[in-house]
RNA sequence: CGGGGAGUGGCGCAGUUUGGUAGCGCGCGCGGUUUGGGACCGCGAGGUCGCAGGUUCAAAUCCUGUCUCCCCGACCA
């Protein structure tokens, strides 16, 4: 990408209208455009960070057999009626639409009985089973208050799945799976040692469901650690009933605030039963069949990293989810500057490097200012004196001072080998 | 939804108390000098002050209503 061409552009200032931190640097970067309360656009680098978070969660959801779909926004009424979650007194986070011949219509919040729905056209019998689908959606929630940039919004990118099992055994075998799939996705995304499998309230099934809480001081909610024990409780469910099933003290545990990047549940037969999805088991029996649901937020999580890992300059992403692993500054426009810094660019993106190319007319200190506030993990700046010496001036994000590299450290560092 | 704060060129702000028809910085355009951490000089374009009413000779400024944004709280299945 030649920034050069880029539509959007950087600001010296930060936005007015916002004080959480990661719509500050978002915006100012121009990763992201607000467009209303709690609605952002993502412009061309918002958007390959959204997606390299994607493509790490689906890869993990791929490997635990999920298959991936794109249920509806629009929903109708019906389903959601059979489960009672239709009423806006039992649900007030809907957004309801008519359609033009009068018929009632939902924006979807959620999918679980979309999918149900769904589902029961498909499976019928324990040979279909165990089956987990998920996908990426855009999801619309009347919030009552937007706040905290990209990590509470009215309309933000999901990624849900469901799991369909025959019994518990099978259920609970999948769950756990999934504990396992998404501590990976979290991992990769470099997130992992501050996100924590949290107990919190469970509902009808169990006495706990787990969420995934990721130890930043912008989340909304507060967790209490036992570090030792790696136990995470969130403050909703810290009784002592709670704190004796875990085994844990109440004086061990530390309170640190936290936001909620994974939630997965458990409805057992509950929803199955309401909207009579069942198949035929071995014995040619009716039963219903078990749920599981669980929930990771794609643009909360973009949040959360960039709230975590700023600094003073800007965005700091880490590569797996960086927009480009490449900031390509290069400072003047001599034929020989220029030769040198199109063939890095060409010899980059040839090896599947993304990079941005910094060929703007512009001063070196502001192409420097532009590559820290992108949070580009590193730095190459190409100059007369590079040209010069055939070396490339390298340098990582947070590091202090660049140094010299040759072609080969240079690209053995950018994790190339010919 | 309760409480608090705020809406003035693309962005960040001043001006509102003490009405007299709009200013600064950045950005933008043109010319020139510069060129390794957001350069400098000159010239120039760009707003009628969220919106609607009202008071007044006169409203960004006063009054009423309304919309929007931010924060705290409540809510988050």
């Amino acid at each position: 990408m030649r920034l050069s061409q880029l539509f959007t552009k950087t600001s010296k200032t930060i936005p007015a209208d916002e004080t959480a931190r990661n719509a500050q640097l978002l915006i100012q970067a121009g990763f992201i455009y607000k467009v209303m309360a709690g609605v952002y656009a993502y412009a061309p680098l918002g958007l390959r960070v959204v997606e390299n978070i994607k493509q790490i969660v689906r890869e993990e959801m791929n490997t635990i057999n999920g298959q991936e779909l794109v249920m509806t926004n629009l929903q109708p009424r019906e389903p959601w009626e059979t489960t009672g979650r239709w009423d806006d007194k039992a649900v007030d986070v809907w957004f309801k639409t008519r359609l033009k011949d009068g018929g009632e219509l939902g924006l979807a919040w959620s999918h679980e009985e979309a999918v149900i729905e769904m589902m029961k056209q498909y499976l019928s019998s324990y040979k279909d089973l165990p089956v987990s689908v998920y996908q990426f959606q855009t999801k619309l929630r009347n919030e009552l208050r937007a706040k905290s940039g990209i990590m509470r919004g009215r309309e933000f990118v999901m990624k849900d799945m469901y799991s369909l099992s025959t019994d518990v055994t099978q259920h609970d075998d999948y769950y756990d799976s999934v504990i396992e799939a998404y501590k990976k996705v979290y991992e990769r995304l470099g997130i992992g040692k501050d996100t924590y499998v949290t107990f919190a309230a469970g509902g009808a099934f169990t006495k706990f469901s787990h969420e995934f809480q990721t130890v930043c001081e912008a989340g909304e909610d507060v967790i209490y650690l036992h570090r030792g024990k790696n136990i995470a409780i969130n403050e909703e469910v810290l009784d002592e009933e709670s704190l004796s099933q875990l085994g844990v003290k109440r004086e061990e545990l530390e309170s640190v605030k936290s936001s909620e990047v994974g939630n997965i549940f458990n409805f057992g037969t509950d929803k199955s039963k309401k909207m009579n999805f069942s198949f035929t088991n071995e014995a040619g029996e009716k039963q219903f069949v078990h749920l599981g649901s669980y929930g990771l937020g794609i643009t909360r999580v973009m949040g959360v990293i960039a709230e975590k890992f700023a600094d003073e300059k800007g965005l700091v992403w880490p590569e797996a989810v960086a927009p480009a692993k490449v900031y390509l500054a290069r400072l003047g426009s001599s034929p020989e500057v220029v030769k040198q810094a199109d063939e890095l660019y060409q010899r980059l993106t040839a090896a599947q490097v993304a990079v941005i190319y910094d060929d703007r007319d512009t001063r070196a200190g502001e192409k420097f200012a532009d590559a820290d506030l992108l949070g580009i993990p590193y730095r190459v700046v190409i100059s007369d004196k590079t040209a010069m010496n055939d070396s490339y001036e390298l340098k990582g994000r947070q590091a202090d001072t660049p140094h010299q590299s040759t072609i080969d450290d240079l690209l053995k560092t950018l994790g190339i080998t010919d």
